[in-house]
DNA sequence: CTTTGTGAAATTATTCACAGCA
DNA sequence: TGCTGTGAATAATTTCACAAAG
């Protein structure tokens, strides 16, 4: 029930941080603001901001701007976090564990159900009130806790066989840590995030100024951050 | 050094992915590659990756392709990863231990060589082979060490605090993890990743096909993959 | 007077398609 | 023949600018 129109990949992106934002602010006591104001703090401009918005329908109010909490509440319907998603994590390693240890994800709506890892030295170990499973269980336990999203943390060549396993399990998205282009169902979708990517970002953005002058931001892909949100 | 015209903002975020690809194609003992094989993988057209590469200089042979090591070597000048970058990160947290123990930076040319947190019953501990240290020494460690990039692995409440701290310190760019768009001199380049944005980029997808038919692929911005490298 | 929503214009990025080299 | 590099064409995205609404 989303949208008029086709949506332009980038302002999908934008809309996460336009709810972060207005989230932020709404703690902060602020119960009003204009496109102006949202688009000043994320580096858009104001006809920006309203276009990304008005894709999904008609929020703000003329000459007021828009209610913070009206904004939130369309937001978090259209991006689907307004309820809860299940998910599972599949690699106890460094990230996995920082994964699960994440308390931000229960915060955003995201409950992780289980942890899995191949290594029999993992299963068993306990991360943040969760046993480590043996990937032997993934599907087993996706289905019986109807998780919808699997997270991947595994090494680059096995990404792609966890990727198969979470797919078979019934798994409709999966969020990708591995530094590894994976294939998936055309009714899955699938996200990545390659921290290697983010800092050779960086090692390009600083190598260029050195160079020659230039002002340069960039924002992560995935995950990235709305910086430059452009 | 670089380019020649101005370069497309989508490319410098392809060239960290045709990288990745060739280092692993490399290995696997591929000695040729072409447009067409290479942007297949990166799900992008043959003309998209030779247009990618023609913007900072000739590296194809007509009627063969391109020689994987020369291509290589190249754009590891270009992403300014053809030497090593130190680094330091502010934050011990689930995210910090998880950076510091992540092997695959060293690897690709990231050395940290420090690790800094605020909180007294964190500093001293060992991560790594490497002793947390109090914030208070970030600048004193940060000179002495010539470290180029910070990471900010800490709440968002301090990021901006901390941002500013590695930039007195005379970082030349950050990768910020924090859920928080910071403000950063014009000199300094900054790069982020927010994981709950791409998780909610990932929710925003599975909703959409849930909904009306159609296919998504999302590439989480910093970090991101490259999955849907367009 | 302020600020939204939105066509029209401008800009940016991608794809086409082909001349030229191996 | 196979494939690169690139100008020209097309498509996607952003910005402009203004009518309408509070």
């Amino acid at each position: 029930m989303p949208a008029r129109g086709k949506i332009p990949r980038p302002t999908i992106k934008r809309l996460s941080l336009y709810l972060r934002e207005l989230e932020g602010r709404l703690t902060g006591g602020e119960h009003r603001i204009n496109s102006r104001q949202l688009g000043k703090v994320l580096d858009l401009t104001d006809a920006q901001v309203r276009k990304d918005l008005a894709y999904f329908g008609q929020f703000g109010h003329p000459g007021i701007g828009y209610d913070v909490e009206e904004l939130i509440t369309a937001l978090r319907r259209i991006l689907g976090v307004d309820h809860r998603w299940r998910a599972v994590i599949v690699g106890a390693g460094n990230i996995g564990r920082a994964l699960m240890s994440y308390g931000r994800l229960r915060r955003r709506g995201f409950d992780v159900v289980a942890i899995f890892d191949a290594d029999p030295t993992l299963v068993g170990t306990r991360i943040a009130e969760t046993t480590v499973q043996p990937v032997e269980h993934l599907a087993a336990v996706v289905r019986r806790s109807d998780a919808r999203i699997g997270l991947i943390a595994v090494p680059a060549e096995s990404a792609q066989a966890v990727a198969d396993a979470l797919m078979d399990a019934g798994v409709q998205g999966i969020l990708n840590f591995a530094p590894a282009r994976l294939t998936v169902a055309k009714d899955v979708a699938i996200v990545s995030v390659d921290l290697s990517v983010s800092l050779e970002q960086l090692a390009f953005s600083i190598s260029l100024r050195d160079g020659l002058p230039g002002s340069t931001r960039a924002d992560a892909g995935a995950d990235t951050e709305p910086d430059d949100a452009r």
